[in-house]
DNA sequence: CGCGATTTGTGCACGTCTTCACAAGCGCCT
DNA sequence: AGGCGCTTGTGAAGACGTGCACAAATCGCG
């Protein structure tokens, strides 16, 4: 599940205030999720809370851990080091939750060789000797859009099986390797899409319930009323 | 629907390589997604496609950009010049969408005044006057998370409706108030999750197709066999 | 003018996710 | 030892999203 992290997150924070056990309801506001998914959540993990109880929160921590892969430090190449690289090199949200930033790489050569947080930029057509040196178990695409399929495919090459891409742009890649797509201008899209709909909402008071906005062509589109869930 | 920007890209670069109309199933393979679901997405917006044809190109940008409420520019005002919040500052996709980054700020004096890509850092506390001087749609958030739930405070407090939170932590905001959250460790750990997916079915090569994958305490947990849908 | 090729829009069925509600179990207090 | 309050785990119902498959509609060509 892709709630598993988070619940991490909150678990963490919950051992540094000192907590012993918690209660589903409890974990579940501090994630920010109703109780009810929380526990069908941990059930399907196997893992036992105590009724009456609630969950050891170090045990939880160690099962979600194990599940999630985290026992092991991964190492992670990171592709691109422009505007959002350089931030993702010196992110420290990614070392201190297990995972080491192994190489950096570029396609300019006029980066190559840069250091970065005490790191050296490398060619990207190093990679062979990358992965060579230590076991690259995923990889994280920073580069302009019209560079990201190259570099996808270059990563496949070497074995990597996981790649976190932050291209606005599609990766076709083969079965068996898995993609994740981070589009930060999606996600503000997103919100002024809200925003938009929250105008609407209070500019045309005669809606009601089923409002309607009306399109520049003289179409029309359905909104649901309070909680969209996007 | 979500998935409206990613099509509204799509389309983007469709214009620019000069297609005047597209199929449903040419659009769905340059987002990456069904045709049947693209068309669904764009009969529930109203939008009209022609039959035997396909979908007008500039119309249905326009279409899609005025229910993103894109037709007119937001200012986003920018929460905690850090790492990511450098990056951010300096990402072009933000002002190529649509985007206009309309302040920096930040909590800590050592960083007010510095200027970045041309912008002058403000103390966080004038986010009241910058408000005044133009209307903020959204709020970026891209402060340390011990920092994040006091920012939306003062965001919100300012008449923001819109956030979008970088800190790895739950915002509790009022009702009408819109946050999405990015944690990009949170991807990497999905993706982890995924690795050591993999590599234990690759090494338990007799469980077949359900696998357990054993739990240090002797619990198991049973993992659905090719894709999952996280 | 008519026909076939092509593509949209959508009814329907299916699987997944979510939520409620409650029985089962555990610990504590008397 | 017994009962009481609290919490987990889960069955069932409902909402939601997804994808197939096909009818309706439009264009181009003979």
């Amino acid at each position: 599940m892709a709630r598993l992290p988070e619940y991490l997150r909150a678990l963490h924070n919950l051992a540094e205030t000192g907590n012993e056990t918690v209660s589903s309801e409890g974990l579940a506001n501090a994630a920010g999720v109703n109780s009810a998914k929380l526990r069908k959540d941990l059930s399907h993990l196997g893992s036992y809370g105590t009724r009456g109880v609630g969950y050891d929160v170090a045990l939880l921590i160690e099962q979600i851990e194990y599940v999630l892969g985290l026992t092991q430090r991964r190492a992670v190449a990171l592709v691109g080091v422009g505007n959002l690289g350089h931030a993702l090199a010196g992110y420290d949200g990614f070392a201190s939750r297990g995972f080491r930033i192994a190489a950096l790489l570029d396609a300019d050569p006029a980066r190559v060789g840069e250091e970065i947080h005490g790191m050296v930029v490398r060619h990207v057509d190093e990679l062979p000797q990358v992965a060579a040196e230590e076991s690259i178990a995923i990889g994280v695409i920073a580069t302009p859009a019209s560079a990201a399929q190259r570099v996808a495919d270059q990563l496949v090459a070497v074995g990597v099986t996981s790649i976190l891409n932050f291209a606005p742009c599609v990766l076709s890649v083969p079965d068996g390797v898995d993609v994740r797509k981070v589009d930060l201008a999606i996600e503000l899209q997103i919100l002024s899409f809200h925003e938009h709909r929250k105008a609407s909402l209070t500019g045309l008071p005669g809606t009601g319930g089923s409002a309607l906005t009306a399109l520049p062509g003289g179409l029309v589109v359905t909104e649901g009323q309070e909680a969209i869930g996007t």
